[in-house]
DNA sequence: TTCAAGACCTAGACTTAATCTAAACGCAAT
DNA sequence: ATTGCGTTTAGATTAAGTCTAGGTCTTGAA
């Protein structure tokens, strides 16, 4: 997380400062949804005077760069997804927990003839339990 | 929407009192999909003293009830919806404005192959821009 | 009819997520 | 050294939502 997160937000157009290169060693790697408080949690640990705000400007600025994409898929919580490909999702019910279905896993059909509505893009949400090997995998 | 109102609460079990007719005359008509502030805004003009707390409990009780659902679908807002059947939403990049589609409007296929989940629902959401035929339409 | 008991409602305090503001900081070019 | 600019900071502010504590209304039994 040195040399090569730095890079990344060279070739991002964003300024590598110490704060945004912590955020990113987390946020950019993760396979979890994180909300931006936990974000600033768990950044925390290794930069404890990084700021509230700091963070939720950095995520913002990620998310305008194309390095993460912003959801808000359930309770009202908006979480940030290092996985900027197309993707679906699926919402363990018990435990709120965001996992993310690979593009081809699904497929969506009668799309092109929904009459009177231009799409621009689409994605499935689905609800469950997910099996513990699905909590191992992931 | 006098009675007929009040019955449609007593058949789900719920004592309908004043201020719950007033916010279920509006919400469970409309094909929106208001914010709880909206309902308060909405049903305050023909009951200004109904109070913002009973807006919200009124609506979580719906919800508990069956009347209503509750999504978190974009910006990070919940709302309420008087479509309880399973459809699919459409929202409207530009407004904000979120469309129900029939559920047979689209079919989503490989669900059951999904490896580790235990699927209970799943709905898909779009976005783009709503024609003037949707617009009014809906 | 009266009048508790319980259901319901209300204003306002509180909590939490998120943004805004204005000052301070850090670093590079002059 | 001085300036300037991008960045960070603490704290104030806004907004969504819940909670509390007391007041009001309904209801049904005496
Ligand atoms: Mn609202
Ligand atoms: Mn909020
Ligand atoms: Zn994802
Ligand atoms: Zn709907």
């Amino acid at each position: 997380m040195g040399p090569r997160t730095a890079n990344l937000l060279r070739d991002a157009g964003i300024q590598p400062s110490a704060q945004r290169v912590a955020v990113a060693a987390y946020v950019l790697e993760t396979c979890d949804h994180p909300t931006a408080d936990q974000v600033w949690a768990r950044v925390r640990k290794s930069f404890p005077m990084i700021s509230r705000a700091t963070v939720y400007n950095t995520l913002n600025l990620f998310v305008k760069k194309g390095l993460l994409r912003q959801y808000t898929l359930a309770d009202g919580k908006t979480v940030f997804d290092a996985n900027v490909g197309r993707h679906h999702h699926f919402i363990d019910e018990r435990t709120g927990r965001i996992y993310d279905l690979p593009w081809e896993a699904l497929s969506v059909a009668k799309l092109d003839s929904l009459d009177g509505f231009e799409v621009r893009e689409y994605h499935v949400v689905v609800r469950g339990r997910a099996k513990s090997a699905a909590r191992r995998r992931a």
